[in-house]
DNA sequence: GATGAATGAGACTTCATTCAT
DNA sequence: GATGAATGAAGTCTCATTCAT
């Protein structure tokens, strides 16, 4: 994650690449990015970039494990060490999205959704290891989901099944994402938020967006 | 869509190249489909498709309305001619969506998801208007989900507003699809079928699939 | 030449389309204009056009003929029996030339040069036909050159060779219509037509261009 | 020039290419060859090629370069360099560009007139660069018979305007190439040569061609 | 006979990838 | 080991031409 701390410089060349074919190819899909111009957004010779991966699509594979930890580590794991309760939990991934988003749209002028997702699905049938990968994320998102679900469960006592919650929480995000990209709106993260938050009991908990 | 009830001839070639392109664009994706083997197989010459499309990406356009108005005829507005309550038609669409992958599945072997959102994702960015018409899509989509809320509402006598539960049922729609392909697995359908039920107030209603 | 006094519908057609052709050629040059590009312009059915050529290139050769047969008429012909003597046969025709290109360039906002030597050139090595019937039309020029040249020579009592006199002024037309092409500037006919009446032994005899 | 001399393989590569497809678009025009042909004479892959121009066109375009120097250079200024008088000046230029087009109809069988203008002519309306090119060089050439022109009045005393007679004898030169190109005659070039002494005020000064 | 529809060949261009220094 | 140079395969698109109604 932090390049500067890896240890050779190799590794640090080859996290560099991943880097900027991630925002590359989130903003612009796979097929939409060549090799030269990875190469000459990295500024790394074409050449160094297959030293260090097989394919076009060996690197599209690191991509995805890349932004699937980076996302884990920022949205998830940031948040449930932040906060506690199952609804500070679920109002905090969804800030912290909608604010990214946000971001992205003032800095590039539009939406870009899951970076995950487009690569599945662009890839995902000529590329079954791709969509393994996508898979092993979000069924760790879905575990976050579903120990939310749980929490929310208890502290309520029902009888609901928190996989099941999970399971739609997690369907959720998707649905998110990907409407949110096609209406080039973030708004439509804060819509799939407040609808989660009501899925597990807390409807109108507030999902505070901090000024900027 | 019925092919041969088209007037002339060059309107009934042009469909059956739209349709071919359908079928290879949801399996393969745009980028993985050449203009080579759209005509090939649809048995037409390559410079027959330029004849009635400028581009490429002009194809794909009309890809992604012919799979929106096939996709409203066949789940939507057959359902909704169909069914009268709300529970049911929510039901019959989600089973006509899990029936219909079953089929793909069985078919080629793997599950393509979302039709438009594919397309709309890979092109959104260079091609507005592939994305623009994906979003009338998803509007009336949402339009008829509203529909079903607002019945279900007034049949039971709560005080949501249906407004936002259309918007959540058509998110979670996406996710459904998003995470069925990634997954590979047709019954997320089925799952995000019953979570759509139970939002709407009729948890545990049967989705009924026909043997076949 | 006048088309609607042409006998039959068919010549009418034809001159038609030979004159719409004439136009593009020397606009866009013969590899510039697409058969689809005249058949529009034209308002001609592409099949139309080869019923009356069998080629396009055969439709470049009657356009050849046709610019050969309106330049003479109407440059050098119509000045002949305006004008008698040699010095003002020669103005004339430099007047013509160039009240034609400043025409051209209010119109378009480009010169075109010569209407032949492009199509020639073009198609020379490929097409003898073409050059042949270029190479006959020059020597008719040359023949006019060279009796206005007989001419001034006879009224001078000089002693040089009017057929060389001849080719020299049919060569310093051609170098003007390039020149000016090429310059994008009328004016070099203007330069050229000095130049031509100082050979012919009247330096300084003016090429009155009316008022438009 | 001299392609073995250049410092890296690239450039030298890069004039490689350059000087085939001069040959090629002078023989046979720009849109008479195919990158591929190119590519084939080169004995260089087509993809070559488009590492070291953008477009087909920008190839055309130094190829212009190229033509108009290595004119320059082995016409006009070999034979400045060779000659001091302007009477020699002009004939040596002659004679160079007579006895180029000899060896041109001796090796090819035909007889292609100037190396820019052609291309100029093709491409100048669609790809004003070129015609830019060749406007600067053909600028150079006037210089140079307008030197030429200079010295000669200079030499005979007389009144006449240099710069007028610099270009009447870029123009004839223009004319030249064009109608030996058209005639396939060599020839037309000596005609044009001793026309242009007799301009200069040397009528009959000899155009000496050596055996070969 | 005229026209909308169709086609085969080939054009230009780009890409992922490898070579050779 | 790193990099400029090179390549084969394939992609999108256009064109002149012919067919079939």
């Amino acid at each position: 994650m932090n390049i500067a701390a890896l240890p050779t410089k190799g590794e640090r060349t080859r996290a560099h690449i991943v880097a900027t074919a991630a925002g590359l190819f989130w903003r612009r899909n796979f097929h939409g990015v060549s090799v030269d111009q990875v190469a000459e957004a990295a500024e790394v010779n074409k050449a160094t970039i297959y030293r260090y991966f097989a394919d076009k699509a060996e690197l599209a594979l690191a991509v995805v494990k890349h932004n699937g930890s980076i996302s884990l580590e920022m949205i998830f794991e940031a948040t449930f060490a932040e906060f506690e309760r199952p609804e500070d939990r679920l109002a905090g991934i969804y800030r912290q999205l909608y604010c990214g988003h946000l971001q992205m749209q003032s800095d590039t002028g539009d939406v870009y959704g899951c970076p995950v997702v487009g690569l599945a699905l662009e890839l995902g049938q000529e590329m079954p290891a791709i969509r393994e990968e996508a898979q092993r994320l979000f069924d760790v998102v879905e575990g976050h989901f579903t120990e939310i679900a749980s929490a929310a469960i208890a502290a309520r006592g029902d009888t609901s099944d928190p996989a099941i919650l999970g399971r739609t929480l997690t369907q959720l995000l998707h649905g998110a994402f990907a409407s949110a990209r096609v209406a080039s709106e973030p708004d439509r993260l804060l819509d799939a938020g407040r609808a989660a938050l009501a899925m597990i009991g807390y409807p109108g908990h507030p999902i505070t967006v901090s000024e900027s």
